[in-house]
DNA sequence: TTGGAATGTCAACAAAGCTGACTTATTATG
DNA sequence: CATAATAAGTCAGCTTTGTTGACATTCCAA
């Protein structure tokens, strides 16, 4: 019944839900950064810190090319970001053992730290929601949030994605 | 079998997968909002301008008060923005009718144009995104970022979504 | 050994958020 | 009616996080 899959379709992507998705997006997202928003405020930190020590303790030794390409920002935004994290003791910058020209990033005791407290609320949220929705909604979730992403960006997810578990 | 199911929900939430699901989400919030980020980076304008432009087209008359509520930000933040967007002949602020401190926002023909090439381009990536996972999935996507909302954004968002269609 | 790559740094700037203090209308209330 | 509260706007100043551009250093590789 190739007309009745074709005539729901039609039905299904009407601007008005493609606009109800466009807007649960930036509603969920502002949910998604609140609880890490709230723990980095106290501290002189922000969302930029956050995001360099979540991907630091993803893949731990990374360089920070490397993080430059995940995050999407220019280096000098970056360094300004990973400076302070080196200088307040919660990263550790080694230069490369092949290559000298590169620095490889650890999160220090007190980095783990601090990305645990972050990843503790943040996963929370997550599991919540998983749970409030159900396996069959993560599914289909995480199919959209991939297919919405550009392409270089999914590449970059799968490749972190499959370098664990 | 309850004790089945309670064990797909452990293996389901490891920390392994709700950590999967904040990077997915982190990467497609950046291919969300990138093509009308191109977009607006020729013009004086940015995400800012967007997101009142969005709000003010899909609830025409809506109030600053109103706005800011939607936008979580403060009046000085949301004024600035408002106040190029009507220097510009974008929007048109007009003093409320029943209530006279009130100002009532409404696109001009320029506005309603800058706001169709925008969602024009955002709705076209969600197109795309739930074309390629599928009515099953949109559903499950929507669920979860349902769940993943703060209670009083949740409220907004249905109150934004039932007042249309 | 020289060119290019990776990294870092300085300076200057812009967008977009924030706080706090204040004004001006207008409405609501005691 | 007088006063309090509300909606909106404004000024000043600050923070975070992004941007360009210019330049230095280090070091690998052809």
């Amino acid at each position: 019944m190739p007309e009745v899959q074709g005539g729901e379709n039609l039905l299904f992507l009407t601007d008005e839900q493609l606009r109800q998705g466009i807007e649960a997006m930036f509603f969920a997202y502002r949910g998604f950064t609140a609880d890490p928003d709230r723990i980095l405020s106290g501290m002189a930190y922000g969302r930029a810190h956050h995001r360099a020590v979540h991907f630091i303790a993803r893949a731990p030794g990374t360089t920070v090319n490397n993080l430059l390409n995940i995050l999407g920002v220019t280096k000098q935004s970056l360094n300004r970001v990973l400076r302070t994290l080196v200088e307040d003791g919660l990263v550790d910058s080694r230069v490369g053992k092949s290559d000298k020209r590169e620095r490889n990033l650890y999160l220090t005791d007190e980095g783990l730290e601090l990305e645990r407290k972050l990843s503790d609320a943040q996963r929370a949220r997550m599991r919540a929601a998983y749970r409030a929705a159900g396996p069959e909604a993560v599914s289909g979730f995480r199919q959209v949030l991939e297919a919405m992403m550009d392409a270089d960006m999914r590449r970059q997810y799968y490749q972190i994605r499959d370098s664990k578990s």
